[in-house]
DNA sequence: GTACACCCTGTAGCAACTACAGGGTCAAGC
DNA sequence: GCTTGACCCTGTAGTTGCTACAGGGTGTAC
């Protein structure tokens, strides 16, 4: 498999595809005549499992962990829960944290009176004491 | 005013204003004669207008342009409310990503049976089908 | 034989900072 | 009067996870 059949058989782009090769995190493949990467089926098991993590939302680092763990068949897998859990906390956070900013946000709107910027309340909650200087 | 003393009235960093004073969204400050920069009321109102726009989750550009409008005292605020409108749904579009996110995660790790690697339904998840190649 | 799609390496760019390195300045304390 | 330490300066490189060139080589179809 050339590069570019790997890179769209796993959904990816071609430039991912070397860019996880250089950091590690694909094996580099066998190489043809004409210096072409040739991948078999393993590189697109793994690519594939990169790029799943990756959509849930884990890090290049945390991939990294969890492919070594994977690799660890007899290991338990209590540390790749571990791991998957911390993403999860990670992911409530930051939900958390959009969903108060949205309310500001919400609020911020709410109060346009579409009047000119002088008056406009959006403004004034950015800037809430603007000493007249200037 | 210092920048030290600037920066932490503003809850920012130096090196941040400095680097909002290079890409330009900080104008560039009096010069004591030891070189330091010298800034006034003016400046921290700017400044602090960024921080709050950049802590509601608006990106370096959008706060580029809601100074630019704020500026502007005569305009219409209508300008402003678009701004807000378009970033309030890219952050309902985040939240509704995360929380789909969440939700496979969640099913995910609620399916870890605390086994061995070689049984780990997180691990089975993440990488769908692995043809039996290496 | 030539057009075109694909491959190669290496480097630079994106956002929004952060963190040095390698200097200069200034006030306080001995 | 001199040293210590906190602050300031510029400029550059690092972070994350790619993406987009530039400037070449290869392979195949017409």
């Amino acid at each position: 498999m050339k590069i570019g059949e790997l890179a769209s058989a796993a959904a990816t782009k071609v430039e991912t595809v070397r860019y996880y090769e250089k950091i590690g995190l694909l094996p580099p493949p066998a190489r043809t005549s004409a210096n072409y990467r040739a991948y078999g089926n393993d590189h697109l098991a793994r690519l594939s499992f990169i790029r799943r993590a990756r959509d849930l939302g884990f890090t290049l680092e945390a991939v990294r962990e969890l492919l070594t763990l994977s690799d660890d068949k007899a290991q338990s897998c209590d540390a790749v829960d571990g791991i998957a859990r911390v993403h999860l906390t990670e992911i409530d956070r930051k939900i958390a944290d959009l969903s108060a900013l949205r309310g500001e946000l919400d609020r911020i709107i709410g109060s346009c009176r579409h009047g000119t910027v002088a008056e406009c309340k959006i403004i004034e909650t950015l800037a809430p004491r603007t000493v007249p200087t200037k």
